[in-house]
DNA sequence: CTTCCTGCAAAGGCTTTGCAAAGCT
DNA sequence: AGCTTTGCAAAGCCTTTGCAGGAAG
């Protein structure tokens, strides 16, 4: 087990290998390529950490590059999880829909305090594996997962003690 | 590693055990009484299986004892989730809160057929260790966790291969 | 020229909130 | 009396959808 470095600023090469994987998706659909979505594509994988959809508008916004509307930010995010750019992630919050960069990135599951917010990012080899094994038990090919610590960070605690 | 057996009809002793802890945390909380919360409560225990906010109402309505306005209901659920007479569950499902008894149920995690729906309950042991120990390593204090595996099942995929 | 993409506005679905009446202690 | 609870309606929030113009193949 191990905890995750945090998802350094990503490289232009990589943002380069990105899009081509983006652009064979979007070929294999018969879809049409499109700027605005690779721009969203481009910046989103540049946003370090997890990101609303509006924080992703913003950034768009304050890019200067484009001012994509959020229906259509919507609309492209679906295919970025699709293409392997981004994953859905932090459920727990509830509160919208949070992405993060998942292209050339570890797998990893989440640790939340559920006082402040904090989150640690971590790898469990050893429960990947428990997972492959509960599906196959059950004949479930294992398509995904979704595993979310919640608790209190020491500091919370040490805090709310004074409470 | 074990399947969970389908939650069974829960008894009229249990419930009354469950309406106790209820006006133990309406006590201590310093709320009152109230006649339509335990009916909810009750109703609620009563459901087989996961079941949405709407599913409740409805129970209810039909119950013919209560007709409980939406608004009360979401207002009564979360004390319901603090008193630990229910749970929320199938996260994954994205369209709206699901929940389920968790009053004397054992713990369990979820495996979702992302096809047809289908959901089974598991209880992985090693896997609820492994959880407290990466909580630990970082200094959390664990108090939950969304766990819930995706997958296709069998029938889904011999079914999808004619597609 | 056909199909997709985008922006805009509107609708949708779930959930929360403000208020006044009713209920509990 | 003073508090909580309830029903109702309205608002909120995130997200999706229909439509018309523009872009891509």
């Amino acid at each position: 087990m191990h905890k995750i470095k945090p998802a350094q600023t990503i490289s232009s090469a990589a943002i380069g290998r990105a899009l081509d994987q983006l652009r064979t998706v979007v070929k294999q659909r018969g879809l049409k390529s499109s700027a605005v979505r690779e721009t969203v594509a481009e910046v989103a994988l540049r946003r370090p950490g997890h990101f609303s959809v509006d924080d992703l508008v913003s950034d768009l916004r304050s890019s200067g590059v484009i001012d994509a509307h959020p229906a259509t930010v919507y609309r492209v995010l679906p295919l970025l999880v699709e293409a392997g750019l981004l994953q859905l992630t932090l459920i727990s919050t509830g509160d919208g829909a949070r992405y993060e960069r998942a292209f050339e990135r570890e797998h990893h599951d989440h640790l939340v305090c559920t006082s402040c917010g904090k989150v640690v990012e971590f790898c469990f080899e050893a429960i990947e594996l428990l997972q492959r094994d509960i599906c196959e038990r059950f004949g479930f090919e294992l398509t995904g997962h979704i595993h979310e610590l919640l608790g209190v960070c020491k500091e919370c605690r040490t805090t709310d003690a004074v409470t």
